[in-house]
RNA sequence: GGUGGGGUAGCUCAGCUGGUUAGAGCGCAGGACUCAUAAUCCUGAGGUCGAGAGUUCAAGUCUCUCUCCCACUACCA
């Protein structure tokens, strides 16, 4: 049941954007199952590489900094700070957590479009775009707003009416102004923009999106073909912003007209994912071009992407345009895990609705394994997910605090009772412990194979099951009513229950890791004896030493009362 | 408008290339047990699988039409 060949490894969740703590879509949707599939990667042998980063340049930022009184630098610093502190809250398992705004990350992007342009992939053209005189800058679509010459709504987007939801360019608005400062006095000029062709490239994307066909999840394929079948449009790759990477020749001047202009922040946050690898490198001292070099051997290593399902034409076909067309040998994505959205009571999140919950208010409520499992056993992998109180509660309640914490407690607390909390020696084995082997013999693996192919929901499901099967195993088994005739045979029941102890606080690892770290505290077990290699089930339940200490952990999940529930409704505007 | 995803028990969801009485968890009802965080274990009730038509010996599963929800629609990221 041990893995036969151990491989490296390379997982990415998509770059949270700089603006704030993120809600908790936006974690079950990337970072969180990222970190679970890492970790549980790496119990089972695996070299493992998480690297995720703040996407930190464009418009929202920069209006954010200013909003803040903040220069755009000091804004991402302290943003990328609150960020960090939220995963680390969360013990997201970065093995590095960088910055789009990295030096690394900058070289990279302008070598890439150098390498892209030398190619023929790259081409300057003019577009009309919106400059508001007041504001001083240029104002991407959604930030323009005016009057809907379709439904005559009056302010709607650029991009979109709100109110028809007809697609608008802002050129059409009646009486356009300016989303940021309200100013009327806007103007529309001309502007030179680099534009990546990816239209040329769409023979070799389809090409390559086919060959994943099989492997790849539907929701990934299904977008990436029909953005193929539309017909890929060359699209703009720079700005005109100020906060961003410079737009530079091969001698690292400023290209002729690009004062002012930056790349797009999506032509540079994928290289990001290079960037804080090499920053990760550098740190570590760590090779970073084994994971992302094809000649220096990423071919044998397996990238992995988690993302939510707005990110997959990016991943799929903007970002591979930029490492086919550099013509050098990076390495693309292997396997690709797009995520649906958590909905809140099936609407969506609204930080002005005060409908949601943020990272870090979600930490003030409950500890973090509450939420990874409650997030991954209802992870958006079909449809999107409602979140809902009610179903937070029942999750923690039953499934942590019933099923797995008190399990936990009522065998080593009747152990240290009975059996001077020692792992007992003796007893006969019966049909009981013939009937949990089986059970464990086919659920191991399976569970092993859900994370595998990231089939979270079912990997939450499997574990659930097999800590049941743990209660169930103790009502046939019933030390409690053996110790009254035959003290042996309690014996028995005690020293299967707490392997089983030792073994659901291993396989809980990935998901819950404070409590499992309780767990196996609990039960002595020392580092080395808790990866996934499990060997044959009936030595796995007699994998404790006889003599062996063990103790009773504290409540291990406190259960959330209906107070809890109504008191949470009322601040964040759930059930509504 | 276009494209994609979804509409399966009260709730949240599984059901692969069509094949015996449609599954899980929660909730609910009854029983058992008493080691345990009134926990656990067993049993049970509960579904015209969004609507209609078609293909087939056989459809939740394939085809068509309709309907509702959600997302994306390329300068928000």
């Amino acid at each position: 049941m041990s893995i036969s060949t151990p491989e490296r490894i390379l997982v990415t969740s998509a770059l949270p954007y700089i603006n704030g703590v993120k809600h908790l879509g936006n974690l079950a949707g990337s970072m969180l199952p990222a970190d679970v599939y890492s970790r549980a990667m790496r119990l089972l042998g695996h070299d493992v590489l998480y690297i995720c980063a703040t996407d930190e340049h464009g418009t929202p930022a920069e209006l954010a900094a200013a909003e803040a009184g903040l220069s755009v630098s000091e804004y991402c610093d302290a943003m990328h700070a609150a960020q960090a502190e939220a995963g680390a809250a969360f013990k997201l398992s970065y093995d590095y957590f960088g910055r789009s705004s990295s030096e690394s990350t900058q070289k990279l992007t302008q070598d890439f479009a150098l390498a892209l342009e030398e190619n023929g992939f790259i081409e300057e053209r003019t577009s009309k775009q919106v400059y508001s005189v007041a504001d001083e800058r240029y104002l991407p679509d959604r930030y323009v707003e005016g009057t809907c010459p379709n439904c005559a709504f009056e302010s709607a987007r650029g991009d979109q009416c709100d109110s028809c939801g007809k697609l608008l360019d802002p050129i059409d608005l009646i009486d356009p102004y300016s989303a940021v400062s309200g100013s009327r006095d806007v103007e529309i000029r001309d502007t030179n923009h680099l534009y990546l062709k990816q239209s040329d490239m769409s023979g070799r994307l389809r090409e390559w999106v086919e060959t994943h066909r099989a492997d790849w999840p539907v929701l990934t394929t299904s977008i990436a073909m029909k953005w193929l079948d539309e017909g890929l449009r060359d699209r703009s790759i720079t700005r005109d912003l100020e906060w961003g990477i410079p737009v530079v020749n091969g001698d690292g001047n400023i290209r002729d007209g690009f004062d002012g202009k930056v790349f797009y922040v999506w032509f540079d946050a994928p290289i990001a994912y290079i960037g804080a690898t090499q920053d990760w490198a550098e740190k570590t001292g760590g090779d970073w071009e084994q994971f992302w070099r094809t000649d220096k051997g990423a071919d044998e290593t397996r990238y992995v992407q988690f993302m939510g399902k707005d990110n997959v034409a990016f991943h799929t076909l903007s970002f591979p345009t930029s490492i086919m067309g550099s013509e050098q040998p990076w390495k693309l994505v292997d396997e690709l895990k797009a995520f649906n959205w958590v909905t809140w009571y099936g609407g969506k999140f609204s930080t002005s609705q005060k409908r949601g919950v943020f990272m870090d208010q979600a930490i003030d409520i409950a500890p973090s394994d509450y939420w990874r499992w409650h997030l991954m056993a209802n992870a958006p992998e079909g449809s999107d997910a409602a979140f809902t109180w009610e179903e937070f509660q029942a999750s923690v309640n039953s499934d942590l605090a019933n099923v797995l914490g008190n399990f936990v407690n009522r065998i080593t607390s009747y152990c240290v009772k009975k059996f001077d909390g020692v792992v007992p020696a003796g007893g006969e084995v019966t049909d009981a412990e013939r009937w949990i082997e089986t059970e464990l013999t086919e659920r191991l693996p399976r569970l092993i194979s859900y994370y595998e192919t990231r089939e979270f929901r079912k990997a939450m499901a499997e574990t659930r099951a097999i800590w049941a099967a743990g209660n169930e195993y103790l009502t046939q088994a019933a030390p409690w009513t053996h110790y009254k005739t035959d003290v042996d045979q309690a014996a028995m029941g005690v020293r299967v229950g707490l392997n089983l102890v030792a073994l659901f606080g291993i396989i809980a690892q990935p998901i819950i890791p404070d409590a499992a770290e309780k767990i196996l505290g609990a039960m002595n077990i020392p580092m080395d004896r808790r990866s996934w290699s499990f060997g044959n089930v009936a030595d796995v339940l007699d994998a404790l030493p006889h003599g062996h200490s063990v103790s009773a952990p504290p409540v291990l999940f406190s259960k959330i009362e209906e107070d809890d529930v109504a008191t949470w409704r009322e601040r964040f505007g759930g059930g509504a």
